[in-house]
DNA sequence: ACAAAAGTGTTCGATCTACACCCATGT
DNA sequence: ACATGGGTGTAGATCGAACACTTTTGT
């Protein structure tokens, strides 16, 4: 959504390439040195903090649809998007009481109240977790800011979007469990360390330093490297790498790290 | 859906208080006597076996939805739906090659390509478990057929529903290890071969006789009666029933059934 | 020598698995 | 007495939490 015309095509023709009532909206965690955060948006047409999300082209799978939405509103690519719920309560987001000048002025164009735009949607979650440290951020011409909040310091958001936000963290941790995360959020050589406090951190619990690493080890997950790292005045640590092909296969069948 | 009249505007107005473009289907499983069995319908106007399924009205919850559509296609009522996945495939349900003629056989109007109902829908998968022998199945005017199919004995099914099947089998079983379930399926008092029988025939595994009712009895979710049923040529077995406060408790926190 | 961080072992108890065994009942 | 299904006990393996210990490195 970079020219006017594009703007404008969208909010009058978008109901012929985009499926109208259903949206989606996309929970996007970043990792980075114990931190944990969430990528939020304001859309120049409204007040106050939303998930990115957007409509579903006619064409698309649901997967890639969240994937271009967040890419277009953000700059981020490449994620490894899960759907976790779809959300369709009556009021959940209500545009019927929408501020009709708001909009104009943001979007340059007016929306009456039969616009395509305005009905009713269920929407669609996702959620994934990426390096906040390793993107970009880009806005859109649709988009006044976009930022990653800490996930304690999280503004009230629009719509039903803290609920959203909550059961995605919920599903996150759930699939943590049960499937290796890591090769995305951290370097290709890592240390126990460093991947311990990515667990940590996503869970948002301590774990006993010496049993996390035994159980990521006995699955083969981890393949320790001859190699080490200085880090000044301490004892250099080793350094780890995925085993991709026991890595993939874990994605597929599952795991159970505690 | 049980007159000529609620048809035709169901047809001609129902984009006005349904949410077009977004349908559900549910697969609702039938356990009974060792056997496992999936609800199946087969529309007037489709050939072929599908989930039971429908729209949205504007007015209501998405669970709320689902059971509204199983009730009105089926006659069951009161089944605890969980939703478990969207599917939205651009090719998932192609209504744009829809035999005109036996449509209009069916329903009694004749459907326009323009109508709310050809175009294009996601749709939001539910399951839910229940005691078959305890159903009393009733069609409505748009079902031709409607009946339990063993599981192991399914016949192809329309559109993208042997996935959604086989996704809904998924999660039902992820979800036994995690929450109790049994009240819906068994007499209120049951024995122990009772509910073992049954969580082997929804996991599709054994389970060892000895290993698996001290988890339930550990766990506190079963009470033991000072009954027993005599069962003829052997020895008696006590009876047990849920502690209903454990029980829902388990439903909301978790618990672990390996 | 020391501080600080990396990394390893070891114990204890809980839990799981498999299997063998005893009990009750009607014929 | 015995066949049949109900029900229990236990030995061994495995797993997980907790915590103390050793190693490495630069100052």
């Amino acid at each position: 959504m970079n020219t006017q015309a594009e703007i404008d095509d969208f909010v009058l023709n978008g109901h012929l390439y985009y499926i109208p009532h259903v949206s989606l909206d996309c929970a996007i965690f970043g990792y980075h040195d114990q931190q944990l955060k969430l990528l939020l948006i304001k859309h120049k047409a409204i007040d106050g903090w939303c998930l990115p999300g957007g409509y579903i082209k006619r064409t698309e799978k649901l997967v890639e649809a969240a994937n271009r939405n967040v890419k277009e509103r953000t700059g981020i690519d490449n994620l490894f998007l899960q759907q976790f719920k779809t959300f369709g309560d009556p009021n959940r987001a209500r545009m019927d009481e929408f501020d009709e000048e708001k909009w104009f002025e943001a979007t340059g164009i007016r929306i009456t109240k039969d616009n395509w735009l305005i009905d009713q949607t269920i929407s669609i979650g996702f959620y994934a977790i990426t390096d906040f440290s390793k993107t970009e951020l880009q806005k859109d011409m649709l988009i006044e800011d976009c930022a990653w909040f800490d996930i304690n310091e999280l503004p009230k958001l629009e719509f039903d979007h803290d609920e959203m936000v909550s059961e995605a963290l919920h599903a996150m941790r759930v699939q943590l469990y049960h499937y290796p995360i890591g090769i995305n959020m951290l370097p290709e050589k890592f240390t126990l360390s460093e991947i311990h406090a990515l667990y940590e951190t996503l869970l948002g619990k301590k774990l006993d330093v010496s049993n996390f690493p035994k159980k990521l080890i006995a699955l083969g997950l981890l393949k320790k490297l001859d190699e080490k790292r200085s880090i000044g005045a301490h004892r250099s640590p080793h350094l780890y790498v995925f085993d991709k092909e026991k890595y993939s296969q874990a994605l597929k069948d599952g795991v159970v790290l505690s």
